[in-house]
DNA sequence: TTGACTCAACATCCTTTGCTACAA
DNA sequence: TTGTAGGTTTCCATGTTGAGTCA
């Protein structure tokens, strides 16, 4: 007879039983494994023929919880994807496909069930939305407030600060926008919950930084993935990729060539060829301790600003606004300062980290109600913030991150009838921008 | 309760040639 | 011969968020 136990994120077997993952803790006269491999272990024990006694889980009371809306046909399928492969597993939909109606399927199937979401934002949002989806009402864990429910929302930040408490709670755990769950603090989450159970949400798997090879561990692999392609034209608008080269002014090519020039020499002095992300970052690390690779490094910085906030952008960009004088055109950037140009410039209103609660609302209010016909923001309206549709999306500048352009793409996407959706990208020719851009597409517009 | 602040964490930051030691 | 990893020990800058603290 063993029995397991649960202790502050991790699974205590005593009966003297060895199980895989576990080492041996004398304190507790217990071997101890991470929560996560609760599921494994009950599984080897019942395998190997033990009789058990199962305290892990002490669950949130939940009432059956119904679900009311149909699901689409992909939806339904990504749901019987993730049932078979164990109930483990990341589904992966394009911005606007309804993941939201996936998880709460899925919820519909286990519960009680947490819901872990990067931002406040999202929180409200989904709070929201499963309250009126299931009747009930729903617990919230965030930095103002700690209730449960029979399904909880919480953000990253509280799940891991609290995942010990919380870890025991839930039979399934859905991570929304679940490539961050790999990230060095956030991944313990998924460690410290015992949750037989989970689901994670994205609309890009891939991390720039490789870690999604965590995710098999953490939550299960890919296990339902519809491309924004394949859904293109019957849920989602039909769009279409512009891409428009533009010409340094001769006083920013002077300073580009300039700087790349200190940047490469540097490299070149050096020995140092840069293949992988790991490279670069050997090189920032040297910085701190070789004024010359500092040097080095912010003659780089100074040349991607250049480029990236090229003034010939401006003209392009007034081209295209001419162009689509009757659309609804969000603009999209690296740099805040671009953005506070081009709001000056143009009287078009601004969203950046700094703009304040209401006055964010205030303008994306303003914006779906049509007074305002054109958005310009940086990085904020990327990721979990419920944007109002828009028919032109134009990247000024932006990172080689596939995530950030499809997150952009998705905001264009949403079906108005049969209007085409356009996403321009306005780059610098010559400059490393032009791979910058080719990264980012990899694998989204064939 | 609100607002202003600080802090910690997360994400991106790369790919042109070049070196050297070691493994397949 | 060809291919590939190399090296740790917290990190140049910019953007963004949530949590926590304090008035």
């Amino acid at each position: 007879m063993i029995r397991l136990a649960y202790d502050k994120g991790t699974i205590l077997v005593y009966g003297n039983v060895r199980v895989p993952g576990s080492v041996w803790d004398t304190r507790a006269g217990a071997y101890r494994a991470p929560a996560y491999l609760y599921k494994d272990i009950r599984a080897y024990g019942e395998s190997s023929g033990f009789t058990f006694r199962d305290d892990v889980l002490d669950l949130v009371p939940s009432p059956e919880l119904k679900m009311r809306t149909v699901l689409r046909d992909y939806q339904e399928r990504a749901v019987s994807a993730w049932d078979r492969a164990g109930r483990w597993g990341v589904v992966v939909l394009p911005t606007g496909a309804g993941k939201t109606h996936v998880a709460m399927k899925a919820i519909s199937m286990a519960n009680p069930a947490i819901v872990v979401v990067p931002t406040l934002d999202l929180l409200a949002q989904w709070k929201e939305r499963l309250e009126d989806e299931f009747g009930i009402d729903v617990g919230v864990y965030s930095g103002d407030e700690h209730s449960l429910g029979p399904v909880t929302v919480a953000t990253y930040d509280t799940a891991y600060i609290r995942a010990a408490e919380l870890g025991n709670r839930f039979l399934l755990a859905v991570f929304d926008e679940v490539h961050h769950l790999p990230s060095t603090g956030y991944s313990t989450i998924a460690e410290m919950f015992a949750c037989p159970a989970r689901l994670g949400l994205t609309a890009t798997y891939e991390r720039e930084d490789g870690r999604h090879s965590e995710l098999p561990r953490l939550v299960g692999g890919k296990v339902f993935e519809k491309s924004v392609e394949s859904l293109k034209g019957e849920h989602l608008a039909p769009f279409e990729l512009k891409r428009i080269y533009v010409r340094l002014t001769p006083e920013e090519e002077a300073q580009y060539q300039k700087d790349m020039e200190i940047y490469k020499n540097y490299l070149k002095e050096n020995h140092i060829i840069l293949r992988t992300p790991r490279d670069f970052e050997r090189l920032v690390m040297r910085s701190g301790r070789d004024r010359h690779a500092r040097e080095a490094i912010l003659a780089r910085h100074r040349a991607r600003a250049v480029a990236l906030n090229s003034s010939s952008k401006l003209e392009a960009l007034a081209d295209v606004l001419r162009k689509h004088s009757g659309d609804k055109v969000l603009i999209f950037t690296e740099h805040n300062e671009l953005v506070y140009r081009i709001s000056r410039q143009f009287l078009i209103p601004f969203i950046t980290y700094k703009t304040g609660g209401e006055e964010r609302s205030r303008n994306l209010a303003e914006f779906k109600a049509g007074n305002y016909r054109a958005l310009v923001t940086s990085k904020v309206l990327d990721e979990g913030v419920d944007v109002p549709d828009a028919s032109v999306g134009i990247i000024l500048s932006g990172s080689g991150s596939k995530r950030e352009f499809v997150q952009r793409l998705g905001r264009i996407l949403r079906k108005k009838g049969d209007k085409k959706a356009v996403l321009y990208e306005i780059i610098s020719g010559s400059t490393s921008e032009v791979k910058t851009s080719y990264r980012r597409h990899r694998g989204v517009d064939k």
